[in-house]
RNA sequence: GGAGGGGUGGCAGAGUGGUUGAAUGCACCGGUCUUGAAAACCGGCAGGGAUUCACGUCCCUCGUGGGUUCAAAUCCCACCCCCUCCGCCA
């Protein structure tokens, strides 16, 4: 099976990564917003390839329009009943030279998009500039670490104890990075679900979405994993179009994909709980023991869709809508703002939340919201109607984890675990664990 | 999996080689009328791109990609998707 796919363009000239006009423009300033997220643009082969495609483009178009005014004249001849023979041999040399043009013209855009869909979103002015995530900006904590009369134990020692977590059994059946859960572990990460996906509805107006957990390459180009990050996917080997979403991003964002929405219907605000399958090429040794680092696993999502104006002040409430599960929690976090060289390809402002694993005795990421501004949607084209009767403007695109079950599970096992093993339920959990206020290990029970 | 039918503008729906980027209806926008609204009438109304200070001019798009032709929504090929019937199936 060929490792490659084609991945066709929506509409000539539009699926760029970035506003091709803001590179043609102003390439100085879009170069540098670039270098500042760790990019080299390749300004000379950009430049050329520009120049080549405006020349190819101009020329193809002429010889379509004097090709298109012969062949009418063509058909006017011959209503009159003229002999139209040297017409078509004199438009017929002009084909020749036009199908040439046309052959290059293709040849080069081809060659411009895949170099524009591998250039990454601009990072917002106000974006902490740095290499890695030693620039992020720690914005504020909340909640306190629990001070522990004995030592803490991690989540793995917490689950062991009776198969509530069992790698062993996950490795037989299918391999590393996989858990399998038993029990009262497996209720209370569902318990955890359910808990998420009521409160996003209820309390903070999002749709509840069932989408594919299979999306196709459109899809994928259309929030940024591809073309770029094939490697981080799994792909589905019966079919090649097929790829396991790594976010329900992916198939939440797409479902504007193609759209033109009026503006009534921003924002428009939708949730999903799905799993999340990543192939987590390149972190071989990284987060081996434990959930935090699996090939499987599960997130409530939250995606908003809104107007250009409002994409800011949506994330922020975004933001609160995910910290809002952790408070809920009663698990102690940190908010991050991301550098330009920590953020993912496609945002332009992300903030994560990072939970407090006594465990680890350390923060760790459990959600990451991000505005990508109109970088999905000019991918996706998924614009909107300003007023009735003007025309279409790309819509912004947020999203973020609300949050990830997985994580969400580890941070209440060793945060709210007692001297003896047992797990405390907060409050707000137990309706969804029968009204239980704590978890014993099986082999205790 | 087998047999058949079909993909046209926001929607519905004409259109089988030539001035059709596309009739007509609905929706929508502007106007006339009305105390206001409705109705009626008049006008406008696809998306994208190139070029231009601008007006404008031009190009592309009728599921997608190729092909035939001077000329393709219309003919040919491949693929994708949808519908109906049969089979199978959670």
């Amino acid at each position: 099976m060929a490792a490659t796919v084609d991945f066709p363009v929506v509409c000539e000239r539009i699926t760029d990564m970035l506003d091709i006009r803001s590179l043609r423009q102003d390439l100085d300033a879009t170069v540098a917003a670039l270098a500042s997220r760790g990019f080299e643009l390749d300004r000379e082969r950009f430049e050329s390839l520009e120049a080549r495609r405006k020349a190819l483009q101009v020329r193809t178009q002429e010889l379509q329009n004097e090709r298109n005014t012969r062949s009418k004249g063509i058909g006017q001849a011959k209503a009159r009943g003229e002999d139209i023979e040297p017409l078509k041999a004199e438009v017929g040399r002009l084909g020749d030279e036009l199908k040439q043009c046309e052959a290059d013209l293709h040849a080069v855009q081809q060659e411009l998009d895949a170099l524009l869909m591998r250039i990454p979103n601009l990072p917002q002015k106000d974006v902490p500039v740095g290499k890695d995530e030693e620039a992020n900006v720690e914005l504020r904590r909340e909640g306190t670490p629990r001070e522990f009369d004995f030592t803490p134990r991690d989540h793995v020692d917490l689950g062991l104890p009776g198969g509530w977590l069992d790698f062993e059994a996950a490795v037989r059946v299918a391999g590393s990075r996989f858990v399998v859960m038993r029990g009262d572990m497996a209720r209370l990460h569902r318990a955890l679900t359910q808990f998420m996906l009521d409160l996003h509805t209820q309390q903070h107006g999002y749709q509840e979405t069932y989408v594919p957990y299979l999306a196709n390459p459109e899809s994928l180009e259309g929030t940024g994993q591809l073309p770029k990050f094939d490697e981080d996917l799994f792909s589905v080997d019966c079919d090649q179009r097929f790829r396991l979403i790594p976010t329900a991003e992916v198939t939440l964002t797409n479902l504007v994909r193609e759209q033109i929405l009026e503006a009534g219907a921003l924002p428009l605000k939708m949730t999903a709980h799905t799993p999340c399958f990543r192939s987590e090429a390149g972190s071989y040794g990284r987060d081996v023991r434990g959930l935090i680092r699996q090939h499987q696993f599960e997130k409530v999502e939250l995606v908003q869709v809104v107007h250009p104006e409002q994409s800011d002040a949506a994330l922020e409430e975004l933001l609160g809508h995910a910290e809002a599960v952790l408070q809920a929690l009663e698990l102690p976090y940190r908010v991050v703002l991301l550098s330009t060289g920590d953020m993912g390809f496609a945002a332009a402002r992300t903030y994560d939340l990072e939970v407090w694993l006594p465990g680890q005795q350390a923060y760790r990421e459990i959600s990451s919201c991000s505005n990508f501004e109109a970088f999905q949607a000019r991918r996706m084209q998924a614009r909107f109607r300003p007023e009735a009767g003007s025309k279409p403007e790309l819509v912004h695109t947020i999203n973020g984890s609300g949050v990830a079950v997985g994580r969400a599970l580890v941070a209440l096992l060793e945060n709210h675990q007692q001297a003896d093993g047992s797990i405390a339920i907060p409050e707000r959990l137990r309706p969804y664990l029968g009204g239980t206020s704590l978890l014993k290990p099986p082999s205790e029970q």
